[in-house]
DNA sequence: CGGTATCGGGATAACGTTATCTCAATCGGC
DNA sequence: GCCGATTGAGATAACGTTATCCCGATACCG
């Protein structure tokens, strides 16, 4: 059929089918206006060479490509709210294509880059890092662009968060409710917008409830040595703390795995559902986000931007919800 | 500086600079049969006018668009090797953009499809279900593909996997050397090529071993109920099983979550690597993949086969290593 | 000093599409 | 039976690059 190293073209279809190219053409696009004997001819024309049309050029001519770029932080990790961006695009016809940053602001920076470059219509983005300066020639050049998860520090973009204040809020309250007074916290480098927010949220919390103890909140990047020394201050002394709030997915898993061997009766409520919740006993009371309306909102919000660029930047925020499966219902053990 | 709604062309950046058309595009390529100041000139221009080329064109006119396509079954799920591939990949200048089928065969051929119209230099596929008789006009027309963890069935395609088989003679190996006689397999869908090789492993390995026992073996889709009734059926009786070995990380998961209450001193070698595994007590012993051996091979297989189509297909076996870490090390009970 | 390498740079033609324009043929109406 | 409207389909010009060709100017050599 098709001769190995060239795929065939629409000229080759017309010469094929003995009609112009520009009827091909039509054909493809499923244009009306085409005799019924002709369309017959053109699609075994089609089907003969097995001809598929190039998107570089259908692209290059229609002006856009159909395409939505995601720079996620890590392919490789788990990442809940991305199959729902691809459920939604493939709703509205849209293609994903993801790429890595890997927390490198160079690699940010060239994903989004050559993103741009491939003329992507869109692009979610987990920013990173705190100069995103390279965005600013490509958003004033049209590139339309949501920030998920976090926002663009500096810029003026749409962004999509989770409520971080709420989520840490509603763990709080529901450890007080539970009976607690001295609440811990162990979280991520806060130079991470949403450790930041986070322990910002927890720090209110202990002051609104009156509490105030320099050794509660743990905030650095995540070591194994760090959290180690972060929960022997915080479980020793005689105010030593008897509920433990995790930051983030990662450090409920390392917070958890230190109490593997415990027998303290520390509550426990992490920020992030994960796999691992279920597995532990008793089962881990998580603050969970909600991956599939942060999908949903992302790809909406990056629609009606494409749609229509002047739109006013919008920031939406997320709510969380608590899902209580025991960790966080254990009573004070004094 | 650029106008919204349109990106400059290099037609632009030749009309501020007083050059050539084609001169800007020297200039961009780094051709040096440019004068010095000529090149001043225009990289000024192509930076007042934040110039970024339009790769669509440059793809169509180059043939190439240095792109690989990367079609894995889940991107919300953790797929450590599409991390060795992206790495890889961008060592080679290559871009890697990837999508996920879904587990569904219509949307794997999607995917690909939408890949090859794109006409990406080539493609990384985790294949799906049984019928791939879409790619054979691809590949007749040039298209380079290789297949990552299982093969393309059928078709003569190059293919990178793990030793399954291999895998499984190491975990029974290592549980008769612990005093295990009655070893019992709980495996995935044996549709799913990886489980059917596993279970067929096996099998071989309770043949050569001299047992044999209808209710040590159990595989078909994961749903809670049929794990608990094959663990359930293959731990009672006399001749119960005091070892179990999982088809893969989810089953280690539904295995080990059935065994956090109770005390049985069952030994366990899980299939698959993953972040569970340290977090259980005992450690959980398992047989891992070689993520970046897969990853860097994959990709290397890849370029290989884009460099020179003629290129014979090869199907690469990549060593699994089994990570002694206590749940294995179990003796039996009995 | 004339002829020929050498070099820098411009005109023009692809790459594979789609959109605009044009034109021939058919049809209906008075 | 003639004219305007309608329909089907071809010629041609973009889209934004890069590659081929070519030409003018300088440099070098006999």
């Amino acid at each position: 059929m098709a001769r190995r190293g060239r795929r065939p073209t629409m000229v080759d279809v017309a010469r094929r089918a003995g009609v112009a190219l520009r009827t091909v053409s039509r054909v493809v696009n499923d244009d009306v206006t085409v005799g019924a004997e002709l369309v017959e001819r053109v699609r075994a024309a089609i089907a003969d060479l097995d001809y598929r049309p190039d998107e570089r050029a259908r692209h290059l001519r229609l002006g856009v490509t159909g395409t939505l770029g995601a720079a996620v932080r890590q392919l490789s990790h788990v990442n809940p709210v991305l199959r729902a961006v691809e459920r939604a695009a493939r709703a509205a016809g849209l293609m994903v294509l993801a790429a890595s940053t890997e927390d490198d602001e160079k690699i940010e920076r060239h994903v989004v880059e050559s993103m741009c470059r491939r003329r992507f219509d869109g692009i979610l983005l987990e920013p990173i890092g705190a100069d995103h300066g390279y965005l600013v020639p490509e958003l004033a050049a049209g590139l339309s662009l949501v920030a998920v998860d976090r926002p663009v520090l500096g810029l003026e973009v749409d962004c999509v968060l989770s409520d971080n204040m709420a989520g840490i809020e509603t763990a709080f309250a529901h450890l007080v409710a539970h009976g607690h007074q001295r609440i811990a916290y162990i979280g991520d480098d806060e130079r991470i917008y949403t450790a930041q927010e986070r322990a910002t949220a927890f720090r209110a919390c202990v002051r609104a409830h009156g509490g105030a103890s320099a050794h509660m909140i743990h905030t650095g990047p995540i070591m194994p040595e760090r959290i180690q020394a972060a929960l022997e201050s915080a479980l020793s002394g005689p105010d030593a703390a008897t509920a433990i709030i995790t930051g983030n997915a990662t450090l409920s898993v390392e917070v958890v795995r230190r109490f593997r061997d415990r027998t303290d009766d520390v509550a426990i409520v992490g920020f992030d559902d994960s796999e691992l919740a279920t597995l532990l006993r008793p089962d881990l009371t998580v603050v969970a986000q909600d991956d599939a309306a942060i999908g949903d909102t992302a790809i909406t919000m990056l629609r009606t931007r494409i749609a229509d660029p002047s739109t006013p930047v919008r920031k939406v925020t997320v709510p969380v919800t608590l899902r209580a499966r025991g960790s966080g219902e254990t009573p004070p053990k004094s």
